[in-house]
RNA sequence: GGGCAAAUUCCAGAGUGGCCAAAUGGGGCAGACUGUAAAUCUGCUGUCUUUCGACUUCGGUGGUUCGAAUCCAUCUUUGCCCA
């Protein structure tokens, strides 16, 4: 049977070195799970692989979109499943790795087969949030979806509006949509879990942030200031740095924000990994250990 | 040397006799999460307690008062002003 090996962990653990080992043990190439990797126009803040390192080992899903593409996980989903299949013909194991926690999910349990909302239902939807707020949009979310209702949570407004989008796409409830299953894949899984301890995280998370800095991150976030509304920009790296372009406050003030949201996501990554019992933990020092651990499960 | 102002819970900062364990913001911590997820949202944040509640806090000390973060005296520190 074949094996798909997931590596992840929080931001700074030291993914991206481990992931080379366990590649070149394996004889895998490496598949990014990494929602922002994705996109080339931003290789400092988001501590991609430089192009040395792809020459190492072969990378997918790094640097193949622009900012302005429209991507998601439940496309990931696909495109992973795809590759791997194709991948599988000529490998036994294949290693995935990264940090996006809805990503992972994506290909380890699947998404719904939910449609993407088309641009003028978003559009209409996010015009009549900002004018009319959220309360109107709630009490519309109780008549369309009941279910649904009763389980979102009502103060958060990508949640409301997307159930809502859908309603109004479809004509159909968002819950109907929702099947809540974990969709079965043609190979095995193994995850694996980086982490260390919170001080020294946090530590290696600082110091990277001032490596990006030294990298030219600030040169890389101007380039790209032009785009500072796409979504794909409200990243940690570069909203703290347009803030700074925007005269809202100090470089050094951008850049203590930077380490601090990226503590801070880092912390929510865990909090996600933390409820996922099938992952399998090791510090990034412990090589011997994790390979040992997936050659004793292939 | 003289005058004035200020000292609040991790930080900033409200609070000027009871409704104060003390607003609000920041920070910290915890959690949620199915379509732009590095996003978005939520809760907790003096100690003990499951709850009720009890106890200790607002620079130090001593007073006034039924009752003080709030009033008085004094001390300490800091800032500003006059020398």
């Amino acid at each position: 049977m074949k094996t798909l090996v997931v590596l992840l962990g929080p931001t700074g653990v030291g993914k991206t070195a481990s992931s080379f080992a366990i590649a070149e043990r394996l004889g895998s190439p490496i598949l990014s799970a990494d929602s922002r990797q994705l996109y080339r126009e931003i290789p400092i803040g988001t501590a991609a692989p430089t192009k040395e390192e792809q020459e190492r080992v072969k990378h997918y899903f790094i640097g193949t979109h622009q900012l302005t593409d429209y991507y998601s996980a439940a496309q990931y989903e696909i495109d992973v499943l795809k590759l791997t299949e194709e991948l599988f013909q000529t490998h036994d194991v294949l290693l995935l790795t990264g940090g996006s926690m809805m990503y992972i999910d994506a290909v380890c349990k699947g998404i719904d087969d939910i449609p993407t909302v088309d641009d003028i239902t978003r559009r209409t939807l996010l015009d009549r949030y900002e004018q009319e707020g959220l309360a109107p949009l709630v009490d519309e979310l109780r008549l369309l979806d009941p279910e649904y209702y009763r389980i979102v949570d009502l103060k958060n407004p990508k949640r409301v509006i997307h159930a809502l989008e859908i309603c109004y796409m479809t004509g159909r409830t968002y819950t109907s949509f929702r099947t809540q299953t974990t969709k079965e894949r043609p190979f095995r899984i193994i995850k694996i879990g980086l982490r260390r301890e919170r001080e020294e995280l946090y530590d290696r998370i600082n110091r990277r942030v001032d490596q990006m800095i030294a990298e030219g991150l600030i040169d890389e976030a101007r380039s790209v200031y032009p785009y500072r509304h796409l979504n794909s920009l409200n990243t940690v790296g570069y909203k703290e740095l347009f803030a700074h372009f925007d005269g809202n406050c100090t470089l050094e003030f951008a850049i203590e924000k930077i380490k601090q949201n990226s503590r801070i996501y880092s912390r929510k990554q865990m909090t996600w990994f933390r409820r996922d019992e099938s992952i399998q933990w090791f510090h990034p020092d412990e090589e011997e250990a994790i390979i040992n651990h997936v050659l004793a499960n292939i």
